[in-house]
RNA sequence: GGGCCUGUAGCUCCAACUGGCAGAGCAGCGGACUUUUAAUCCGAAGCGUGUGGGUUCGAGUCCCACCGGGCCCA
């Protein structure tokens, strides 16, 4: 789409774009575009306030809407155009009688997707719908690209998330989830700041990417000549953060792992972690069930929801279960964590899962849980107490040292939210890290590096802390019944597209 | 990284039989119409099929490579 073909400045070869671009010229030569427009009422206020009233009315009222115009129905000496605003949209009732021969050519010389303001009375058709009949409007921004199909819309998943300007023109959902998304955010917010929560922002670029099990992305600082990653998790940040007396703080920030894209990972997603001093991994679950419960309330109206085609309920409590019984009920074998190493070898081999030789009894079980018992799970379920191999930031169980004090929110097949009470040993800590980078040595590139900082601040002291981290994209997924990431992330990582052909030449 | 599927007009479409002149609806253009709701009716247009090769008298259909996307698996 690179040819050299000169152009007329108004030319174009798609004849569907020349017109509009000649209509566009034309407004700039007439300087008539205006740079603001003073709106009386958004469309969904409208229908608020005079959706009861009966059909033919008048109502005397005139207002002022602003809007794309999505549709027009010419009926000869009369037309009817709908006004779609961030609200919603309302009928444009538009007589010839009205606005005089001039002006009503005018209005049809106007094209879907033109931004309009427009004046009138407000007032309700024989039909029964509620229309502005406008005495005056005015062009406020051409748009030179025709709509979608008004009918079928725009439905190409690759072309919704490109353009994701064009799917939230013309798809409901996609403005819809867009602004769940938005209300959940808000409410989450709300829900820690009510609790005390001091809300931060830790950095995004580090010399070492800890606090989680991931490939991080690599960049360079130029000034500094220093070799930088972006994060994978901002838990270590806000511990020190709690060791310097910041006794209950949060984060909802973006998060980068270099991974590849599926149905439930994007790149960079965004994950909330909070962490509360004087609390334990008990205290969190009972923080998680509460901040669920009401941000499903707040965001879409109940917590009992419809999940794919399923009944959800996200009212409290959930279900809590050891991961080891979880796994001892999915296999129907009575194994722990004193079952022989071989009897569990032989039952991750029947589960597909090869055992490596260097696993333990926690290791193992956990890779069966993993591939056998979590998408089995369906209401909202805490698997807790986590193999200490799996968990190099947890503290020890109070009651098996083999075990941590760590549980993971499981619904509908999948984690929601990751939790424990935080490892604050620094001597722990330290032999923790060193397994970790003895697996990093042995190939494990995922495996957490040694932070020294971290542990030097550890020596100062963390107190008692529980933590949690929530996936936030995979929430909003869950609450507008959504199955694939790229549903709820405005602009999803997507290879480059070639650049699309532009919509004016150079002459 | 592997397997399967997919890309036709601005948008939508299991239009195009075993290769044989590339279609429709919507949008757009011209016309009719004073209560439409995907308005309706009449008329005239618009794509050479993601890109590049190859096979063939002839390719949207077959083959190869590449680009984008989807689903499943690692």
């Amino acid at each position: 789409m690179t040819d050299e073909t000169p152009s007329e400045p108004t030319g174009h070869d798609d004849p569907l774009i020349a017109a509009r671009i000649a209509k566009h010229r034309e407004a700039l030569r007439s300087g008539n575009y205006p740079y603001r427009f003073d709106r009386s009422d958004l469309a969904g206020d409208l229908h608020d306030r005079f959706d009861d009233i009966d059909p033919g009315t008048e109502t005397g009222i005139d207002v002022t809407v602003a809007g794309r115009l999505m549709n027009v129905r010419d009926m000869g000496r009369l037309a009817f155009g709908v006004l779609q605003d961030v609200s919603g949209r309302i009928q444009l009732f538009v007589s010839k009688a009205v606005l005089g021969d001039e002006e009503f050519s005018r209005f049809l010389e106007l094209d879907s997707g033109d931004w309009i303001g427009a004046t009138g009375e407000v007032m309700v058709t024989k039909k029964g719908e509620l229309s502005v009949r406008i005495a005056s409007f005015v062009l406020l921004s051409k748009a030179l690209r025709p709509l979608p199909d008004k009918w079928h819309g725009l439905k190409d998943v690759e072309a919704r998330s490109r353009r994701r300007y064009v799917d939230l023109m013309v798809n409901e959902e996609s403005r819809k989830t867009a602004l769940t998304r938005a209300k959940v955010i808000s409410e989450l917010r709300r829900q820690f700041e009510d609790r005390g929560f001091i809300e931060v922002e830790t950095p995004v670029l580090l010399t070492q990417a800890t606090g989680a099990t991931a490939r991080p992305f690599e960049t360079h600082h130029n000034a500094l000549d220093l070799d930088l990653s972006l994060r994978i998790a901002t838990e270590l940040f806000l511990k020190r953060l709690v060791v310097g007396g910041i006794e209950r703080v949060f984060e909802i920030g973006r998060i980068f792992r270099n991974e590849g894209v599926d149905a439930t990972h994007n790149p960079e997603f965004t994950m909330l972690e909070a962490y509360q001093a004087l609390a334990d991994y008990g205290d969190i679950m009972e923080l998680i069930e509460e901040i669920f419960a009401a941000v499903a309330e707040t965001a879409v109206g109940t917590s009992v929801l419809t999940y794919q085609g399923r009944m959800l309920d996200l009212t409290p409590p959930f279900r809590r279960v050891r991961l080891v019984d979880l796994v001892a009920e999915v296999v129907d074998r009575d194994i722990s964590l004193d079952t022989p190493i071989d009897e569990l070898r032989a039952l991750a081999t029947r589960y597909g899962v090869e055992a490596d030789p260097s696993w333990g009894a926690g290791r193992v079980i956990f890779e069966i849980y993993e591939v056998a018992a979590e998408s089995t799970i369906w209401k909202p379920t805490f698997v807790t107490d986590y193999p200490k191999e799996v968990s190099p930031l947890s503290r020890l169980h109070r009651d098996d040292p083999r075990l941590t004090e760590r549980f993971e929110l499981v619904i509908a097949g999948s984690e929601y939210a990751n939790a424990f009470s935080e490892l604050n040993d620094p001597f722990d800590q330290r032999e923790r890290f060193e397994a970790q980078a003895a697996a990093r040595a042995a190939g494990d590139d995922e495996a957490h590096p040694i932070d020294e900082d971290y542990i030097r601040a550890l020596e100062y002291g963390l107190p008692p802390t529980g933590g949690l981290g929530i996936g936030v994209d995979r929430f909003v997924m869950l609450l507008t019944d959504r199955k694939h990431i790229r549903e709820v992330i405005l602009f999803p990582t997507m290879r480059p597209e070639a650049a699309p052909p532009p919509v004016v030449r150079s002459p």
